[in-house]
DNA sequence: CAGTTCGGAGTGTAAAGTCG
DNA sequence: GACTTTACACTCCGAACTGG
């Protein structure tokens, strides 16, 4: 809002990415600085960690597009956990070069931007009102609604302690690409998993990393005779004469080796290969997002994902109850059911405050109900001890 | 249309569990 | 004891809603 203070276009942070710049020989795709490399994923593709994505590189400069829309040249394919490259490494077309920083990027998806930062501690005004807060006290908002009398920290509620976890699932440091082995029609081409790889034991549920239900692929034989389809949720993989296939360890990013990066993989993706026949690339249902199942919910409904339903106050889910969300994105609020009825409670909760404030109002006497605990009626837990700047922020 | 409300995604971190 | 994993407590974004 225009009122909140210019938390606007907040400087963007260099932003921390899993993958690793390209390697020198390798030519980022020109539509994204080095600094964004790897770009995020197309827009309807897999959420993070993609799968695997294609971008052109090199000779595609956007500045000297390729009418005829041929088919790209080898492809950049950052992959988790490591990178893999084409092979060999594309010469830098004539006259190309880097992208400057400021070549506009492809909007950042909710899972790109900068990670949102939070003040240890809100105010309670502020917390009261779901709005951003500061360190300094008064807070910048309370200054500004005039409020910083009120101005004060709240108290944390203590952690609950003694809470069961259960014996943990421990990621797999060295996941190794073992059963994922299959040896291809040439003797060195093999199928890689699409996504991280396979974890060597019970999986963690509620890791991102947990591949998810990805499609089977498109019929290989359409492209070459010669391929088998790949067990579900790999994709082909050619390994160049004389170069090993990746039978170790797959490094995870940021694992040095003797000190020394991981080493990068060369492969070729053979040509017509589906995701890869057109170019762009289209978004392929294979590795589109799936549907209404979404693994959390399916693999492990009891697994917390990051951004579970917060538990209200007095410890009740009501999202959960109610579906909350729909399509991962926000409730939309109607008139119709539950929202109505808040709307309804609102209003009435407004009305009798209105009356009850009358002539003292909560800035003044400091005290008051959380907004989120929407003290409708009385029927709300009162135990929240925050102090609501409503009253000050209707007043203003 | 500016201001308010609030659902819930995203973040921080303490507690519990694991490991060397 | 250090590290990792998990989940609680919390912040605050942003869409829905309200009132002038």
């Amino acid at each position: 809002m225009a009122t909140e203070q210019a938390k606007a276009p907040a400087p963007a942070q260099p932003q921390e990415h899993v993958y690793s710049h390209p390697p020198p020989g390798m030519i980022p795709y020109p539509h994204f600085s080095p600094a964004s490399f790897p770009p995020p994923p197309p827009p309807g593709t897999y959420p993070h960690p993609a799968p695997f994505f294609t971008y052109a590189a090199g000779p595609h400069d956007p500045a000297h597009p390729d009418p005829a829309g041929a088919a790209p040249p080898p492809y950049v394919y950052p992959y988790a956990p490591g990178m893999m490259y084409a092979y060999p490494p594309p010469p830098p077309a004539q006259g190309y070069t880097a992208p400057p920083a400021s070549a506009p990027a492809p909007p950042a998806s909710p899972t790109q931007r900068a990670k949102r930062k939070q003040v240890k501690m809100a105010c309670t005004n502020c917390a009261a009102a779901c709005k951003r807060c500061d360190e300094s006290r008064p807070c910048e908002r309370c200054v500004k609604y005039g409020i910083a009398t009120t101005c004060v920290d709240g108290t944390r509620k203590e952690r609950k302690k003694g809470i069961k976890r259960g014996p943990y699932k421990r990621k797999n440091k060295n996941t190794i690409v073992e059963s994922a082995s299959f040896t291809g029609p040439d003797g060195d081409a093999e199928w890689q998993p699409a996504g991280a790889p396979p974890q060597t034991n019970g999986t963690n549920p509620t890791s991102p990393a947990s591949t998810p239900n990805i499609a089977p692929a498109a019929p290989m034989q359409a492209i070459h005779p010669a391929f088998t389809v790949p067990p579900e949720g790999y994709y082909p993989v050619f390994y160049p004469n004389g170069f090993p296939a990746p039978h170790a360890p797959v490094p995870h990013e940021g694992d040095a080796v003797n000190g020394h990066p991981p080493p990068v993989m060369p492969f070729f993706v053979p040509a017509g290969f589906p995701p890869f026949s057109a170019y762009p690339p289209p978004p392929h249902p294979m590795y589109a997002a799936p549907p209404a199942v979404h693994p959390q919910a399916t693999v492990n409904p009891s697994a917390t994902a990051p951004g579970s339903p917060k538990k209200g106050s007095d410890g009740s889910t009501e999202a959960q109850v109610n579906g909350a969300t729909v399509n991962g994105k926000k409730r939309p609020r109607s008139s119709a059911g539950k929202a109505g009825d808040a709307k309804a409670k609102r209003n009435k909760a407004r009305e009798a405050k209105s009356k009850a404030d009358g002539d003292s109002t909560v800035a003044e006497n400091g005290t008051g109900v959380g907004d989120h605990g929407d003290g409708a009626a009385g029927e709300e837990d009162q135990t929240e001890e925050v102090v609501s700047d409503d009253a000050a922020e209707s007043g203003n």
